[in-house]
RNA sequence: GCUGACGUAGCUCAGUAGGUAGAGCAACGCCAUGGUAAGGCGUAGGUCGUGAGUUCAAAUCUCAUCGUUAGCUCCA
C-alpha cells in the first residue's frame, strides 16, 4: 500500500501499482468521468500515470484551467490527425492550447479553404466516435530522431534537437497518429464533444519572420456543448460591436484607401475625440501639468541627437526640404527635450510635467493595420516629466494615480506589466539597473500588483504598461510609462541644483490613452456604440409627428443648444416609426417625441436609451438631467 | 512585410460551363401628417479597385498592382 496525499490535504491510502484514473474512480465516479490528468508532486502526467511511491496526488478535471489545456491540447492532436488523414503528406508544427481554444500549425502543399474546415470537423468526430485511447512512450534522443525521422517529421527533428539535454522525450499514439508531446492527453478521446474550427492563417514557424510560413487552423473547445454555444455566440457580439462596422454606421469615422492607416474623424467622432481632449486637459491641469506643442516635422540632426534616424528609420516618414532631410516626428520627445532646453532650468522646477496632444506618424507595416487600433497617425496624449532622481518614484506614484483616475472615468479595469532591457538597446548597464529599479521600487512602494516582461522594454528605457480590459474581457494597451536615461545624455539637458552646479535630470515619458484614435476605437467597442452623455455625439434626438409640431420643437431645440446641449431635430416629412428606428439606432441617450400632447400641455416625453421610456417631464427635469450625466461623466 | 481570403451603385450584398450588370436600404421627387424599431408610388445612380494579357467577347480566366481582411511578425 502507499499513501497519496490529496488536493484537500487528506491522506488516502491505495494499492501500490494502481493509475490516477483507478484513484479517481476509487473516489467517485463523477470524478472518473471529469478527470483528464494527474498531477503528481507538482508535475502534470497522464491519468494512466502508475502510482509507485507516497506522492501529492491532484487529480485535474475539466473544471480546472489546466484540466481545460489539456482537454484542448488533446482535441488539437484530433484535429492534426484528421488533417494527416484526409491530406496525407501533411507535416506537423506545434499545436498548443490558448486561451477559449487551440490551434496547430501546419506544413502541407494544400492550401486550406473555409471548407476544408467543416471537412476536417467530420473526419475529427469520426474519429473521437472510434473511442482511441492515449498511448504514451519515451524514446530516449536516438531512438526518438530515429523515429521522427522515419515518420517524415522535420519540425519535431528540430524540436526534439532543441530540447535541453535530459528532458524527457514522449510521444502520444492515437491509433496511427503519433506526436512528439510533453503531455499529458486525456486518456480517452470520448470527452471530446463541443469544438468548432474557426479560421486559417498564416504563421511564422517558431513565431521567426525569416522563417517558413506554415498554415494555422484556430479552433475552440469547451467540454460542453452550451458552454462552445456561449463562447461562439460572445464571439458573434463582439463582431457586432467592432468599431470598424459602428464607426462606419455611427459616422464616426472613415478609412479609406487614398490614406491606408490614416483614419479620417467624421464631425460625430471629432466631438468624441475633442471631449476626451477637454477631459484631458481637464484632468491633467489639475494634476500639475503644462501644455506645448512641438513642430510636426523636424530637421535630420535632431533625428540623430535622439538617435531615431538610427534606431527608427524603417518607421520615420522622411522627406527632402531645401535639400536637406527631415523627418515628420515619430515620437513627441525629442522636441519635448528641445522645449526644455529653451531656459535654463532649476532643481526648484521640478518636477516639471510638460503635456504635449502630439500627432504623430509612423510607418507601420501594411499587414498591422486594423482600423483605429493600429494606423500610421495618431494622437499620443504624451507628458514629459523632467525630475531628480530623488523624485522618481512619488513622480511615478503620482503618473499611476493620474492613469487610474482617467481609466476609472470609463469603467475599465487594467493590469499592469513592467517591461526590462531589450537586445536592441542604448546606454550602458549601469544605467539599465538603476532605471529598471527605479521604476520597480516605485511599482512595490505603491502596492501594485504587476507583471514582469522580460526583454520588452523601448531601446532607450524600460516602461510600465497598463493594459485595460474591455467590458467583453478583451486586453489593449493603453498607458505607458517609460524611463529615459539616454534622451537627457544626448540632449545634454542640465539643471542648476541647490549646490549651484549643473546636474543631469531625469526624464519620464508618459501616456494615459496611449493614442486617443485607438481609445475612440475602444470606447466604440466598450461601450457598444452607446457611449455615455458627456461624450455622445448628439445628446438629445428630438423627433416631430407633424409638419404643425415644428414650431414648438424647434423653440425647445434652441433651447437644448443655448443650455450647452448637443441636439438633432429630425422633422423630415417621414413617418415616426421610422423617424424612431433611425433615433435608436444611433444610439443617442435621449429620444424626444413631439406631438400634439407636447405642444398642447408644453412639455416633452423622453425616452431614455438605458432605461426606457421616462414619460412627460419639463424641458428643466431634463436640461438638469442630462447637464448632470455630463458633470458626473456618468457611464452605466 | 509574410501566408490565405476578399474588393460589383453611398451602405449591405446577389450575379462562374466567359455573351457588354441586379436587389434591398440610402439619395432625390410626388403622395400620405403619421405617436415609440422601416407608409406608398416613382426617378436617378455602377468604365464591376486599378493596369496589362488571353479571347470574336472578360465582373467572370491569367499576371501584376493597390486596398481591405484573418492571423504571423512588429507595436500606442
Amino acid at each position: 500500500m502507499i499513501n497519496l496525499t490529496l488536493k484537500d490535504g487528506s491522506v488516502r491510502s491505495v494499492e501500490k501499482g494502481k493509475t490516477i484514473y483507478d484513484v479517481a474512480k476509487d473516489i467517485s465516479g463523477r470524478l472518473a468521468k471529469e478527470a483528464v490528468a494527474g498531477v503528481v508532486n507538482g508535475k502534470t502526467v497522464d491519468l494512466s500515470y502508475i502510482l509507485e511511491e507516497d506522492v501529492a496526488l491532484n487529480i485535474l478535471t475539466l473544471n480546472d484551467d489546466e484540466g481545460l489545456d489539456v482537454f484542448r491540447h488533446t482535441t488539437a492532436h484530433v484535429m492534426a490527425m484528421a488533417v494527416q488523414n484526409l491530406f496525407p503528406g501533411t507535416k506537423l508544427a506545434i499545436g498548443p492550447s490558448i486561451e477559449n481554444g487551440f490551434y496547430y500549425d501546419f506544413d502541407t502543399k494544400h492550401v486550406f479553404v473555409p471548407e476544408d474546415l467543416d471537412q476536417i470537423e467530420k473526419e475529427m468526430k469520426r474519429i473521437i466516435s472510434e473511442d482511441l485511447h492515449a498511448e504514451r512512450f519515451v524514446l530516449n534522443r536516438e531512438d526518438a530522431l530515429k523515429f521522427v525521422n522515419e515518420i517524415d517529421a522535420d519540425y519535431k527533428v528540430e524540436l526534439i534537437n532543441d530540447l535541453p539535454e535530459g528532458e524527457e522525450l514522449s510521444f502520444y499514439r492515437h491509433g496511427k497518429f503519433v506526436d512528439l508531446c510533453a503531455g499529458p492527453h486525456l486518456y480517452g478521446l470520448k470527452q471530446i464533444k463541443a469544438f468548432k474550427l474557426l479560421s486559417i492563417a498564416g504563421a511564422y514557424w517558431r513565431g521567426d519572420s525569416d522563417r517558413k510560413m506554415l498554415q494555422r487552423i484556430y479552433a475552440t473547445a469547451f467540454p460542453k456543448a452550451s458552454q462552445l454555444e456561449e463562447h461562439l455566440h460572445r464571439l458573434e457580439e463582439a463582431k457586432k460591436r467592432d468599431h470598424r462596422k459602428l464607426g462606419k454606421e455611427l459616422k464616426l469615422f472613415s478609412l479609406m484607401e487614398q490614406g491606408p492607416g490614416f483614419p479620417f474623424f467624421l464631425p460625430k467622432g471629432m466631438i468624441v475625440k475633442n471631449k476626451l481632449i477637454e477631459y484631458w486637459r481637464d484632468v491633467h491641469e489639475k494634476a500639475g501639468y503644462v501644455e506645448v506643442e512641438t513642430p510636426q516635422i523636424l530637421n535630420r540632426s535632431l533625428w540623430e541627437t535622439s538617435g531615431h534616424w538610427f534606431h527608427y528609420a524603417e518607421n520615420m516618414y522622411t522627406l527632402k526640404i531645401d535639400d536637406e532631410d527631415y523627418a515628420i516626428k515619430p515620437m513627441n520627445c525629442p522636441g519635448g527635450m528641445l522645449v526644455y532646453k529653451t531656459e535654463l532650468r532649476s532643481y526648484r522646477d521640478f518636477p516639471m510635467r510638460v503635456g504635449e496632444l502630439g500627432k504623430v506618424h509612423r510607418h507601420e507595416l501594411s499587414g498591422a493595420l486594423h482600423g483605429l487600433m493600429r494606423v500610421r497617425a495618431f494622437t499620443q496624449d504624451d507628458a514629459h516629466i523632467f525630475m531628480l532622481p530623488s523624485q522618481i518614484k512619488d513622480e511615478i506614484k503620482e503618473v499611476v494615480r493620474v492613469i487610474d483616475e482617467v481609466y476609472q472615468t470609463f469603467g475599465f479595469k487594467y493590469h499592469i506589466e513592467l517591461s526590462t532591457r531589450p537586445e536592441k538597446s542604448m546606454g550602458s548597464d549601469a544605467e539599465w539597473e538603476l532605471a529598471e529599479a527605479s521604476l520597480q521600487q516605485a511599482l512595490e512602494e505603491s502596492n501594485l500588483a504587476y507583471r514582469l516582461n522580460p526583454g520588452d522594454g523601448a531601446f532607450y528605457g524600460p516602461k510600465i504598461d497598463f493594459h485595460l480590459e474591455d467590458c467583453i474581457g478583451r486586453t489593449w494597451q493603453c498607458g505607458t510609462i517609460q524611463l529615459d536615461m539616454q534622451l537627457p545624455q544626448r540632449f545634454e539637458l542640465t539643471y542648476i541644483g541647490e549646490d549651484g552646479e549643473k546636474h543631469r535630470p531625469v526624464v519620464i515619458h508618459r501616456v494615459a490613452f496611449g493614442s486617443i484614435e485607438r481609445f475612440v476605437g475602444i470606447l466604440i467597442e466598450h461601450f457598444a456604440g452607446k457611449f455615455p452623455t458627456w461624450l455622445s455625439p448628439v445628446q438629445v434626438k428630438m423627433i416631430t409627428v407633424a409638419d404643425r409640431h415644428f414650431d414648438y420643437a424647434n423653440q425647445l431645440k434652441k433651447q437644448f443648444e443655448k443650455a450647452g446641449i448637443r441636439v438633432e431635430l429630425d422633422a423630415r416629412h417621414e413617418s415616426v416609426g421610422y423617424k424612431i428606428r433611425e433615433a435608436r439606432l444611433e444610439r443617442n441617450p435621449y429620444m424626444l417625441v413631439i406631438g400634439d400632447n407636447e405642444v398642447e400641455k408644453q412639455t416633452i416625453s423622453v425616452r431614455s436609451r438605458d432605461h426606457g421610456e421616462l414619460g412627460e417631464m419639463s424641458v428643466e427635469d431634463l436640461l438638469a438631467k442630462v447637464n448632470k450625466e455630463i458633470e458626473d461623466k456618468f457611464t452605466v
